[in-house]
DNA sequence: ATTATCTATAGATCTATAGATAATGC
DNA sequence: ATTATCTATAGATCTATAGATAATGC
């Protein structure tokens, strides 16, 4: 039953279990995704978290905060995940494949609909705090992808290049889990479809995936 | 020397030879592509273009029509390619293969940047005029996918995330074109990865390739 | 007269702050 | 007293229009 202190709102919350800041970042997600965070305006979030416009300031200290918290709570995540990846005694290639099941299943799994992450011009703003996780996370796929090659087990490719391709790939997902049951089925076609786009001929990528899946999962 | 009629502006053109729409179009695309539409200011684009703001307005009725001229440029040359694509008579891999030559080879060589192209929210605006060429093109693609998989040429795949896959791929070479001399091998690097990603085990991508090479070529 | 600009500005936002208010907690 | 909201609004934009102006063209 929970009842919540302070002047009641003018809508209820929609789920009474929910912190309404977190409420919030769900309903502002969704509109990030569909119209961009530039064009989602504060007027907009804050009613479709059952809120008047100014008392989005009580949880949040600006819109780019909004931003910044929906972020961090997949960039974090992965970011670290890949420093482990990064000083793993497994091939690079099972690594990079490990990496890649992980932060797409993070993307799928988020309660925030993450599909604007991709090429979001708003992201590359200094004054967000996930920017030094996410080149982190950059950096480490592109050490993998490097290692790989001179492996053999990748093809011949500017790691730069290769990172871009992959990532927008598999951020890609979001859009497609309908529910999540699904999610690990679409994780591993797509994760598979990259990594046999980049794969060195002949590298059994069955294998890898099998090792790749012992690393990601615990 | 073709001096200009009307009264002078405060910058003159930095290119004399060049359309002053041409250059607001070429200054506003690079703005896009950097902060995104939204968070581009008229000012912004005509400060780029040499031109006070309120003198866009003399060559475009709205800053949408900055975007849908643009955008227009290349969905249009797509969709009429992709258009002679669907009714070719080579096997559908062919065709595909060509396709994405054809269309990642137009994105490289429009004089606009275009990199916020993939996932940018505004294209959703139901306003813009190339709306129906775009979803033309993604029509044919996906029914290119959905015979080549039929054939055998591609693995099992739902046809719409294969080609969400394979056009926010091939728009991101705009980003690595660096010289128009490299053009052409970027483009042929990045649709032959692309490609052995869904290709069917067994394909012959090189023989796919030269015949689309012919057939996108003239 | 026509063309392509300029300056000035109206009208419509949009973010964020100030300060009041209506609950619960102690 | 504390918490979480509300209403009202300041200040800063931003797009687009109105109307003047300085060139060339005829």
């Amino acid at each position: 039953m929970a009842r919540r202190t302070g002047r009641p709102r003018l809508a209820p919350l929609t789920d009474p279990g929910l912190d309404p800041a977190e409420e919030i970042l769900i309903a502002a997600s969704r509109l990030f995704a569909e119209k961009g965070f530039a064009s989602t305006t504060t007027r907009e979030i804050a009613q479709a978290a059952g809120i008047q416009q100014p008392s989005l300031y009580y949880w949040f200290p600006t819109k780019l905060d909004i931003l910044d918290r929906i972020v961090s709570s997949v960039v974090v995540g992965s970011a670290s995940f890949a420093e482990r990846m990064a000083h793993s005694p497994e091939p690079a290639l099972v690594r990079l494949y490990a990496l890649l099941l992980h932060d797409t299943r993070q993307l799928c799994a988020s309660p925030y609909d993450l599909s604007f992450l991709p090429n979001s011009p708003e992201l590359r703003d200094e004054r967000l705090t996930y920017r030094s996780d996410l080149r982190s996370l950059h950096r480490v796929v592109e050490q993998l992808i490097a290692a790989a090659t001179a492996a053999g087990e990748l093809i011949e490719i500017d790691p730069v290049l290769a990172r871009r391709m992959i990532l927008t790939t598999t951020s890609m997902a979001m859009d497609h889990r309908l529910d999540a049951t699904r999610v690990e089925p679409i994780v591993r076609t797509i994760v598979r479809i990259v990594m046999r786009g980049l794969a060195a001929p002949g590298v059994d990528l069955d294998q890898t995936e099998t090792a790749a899946q012992a690393l990601s999962k615990p």
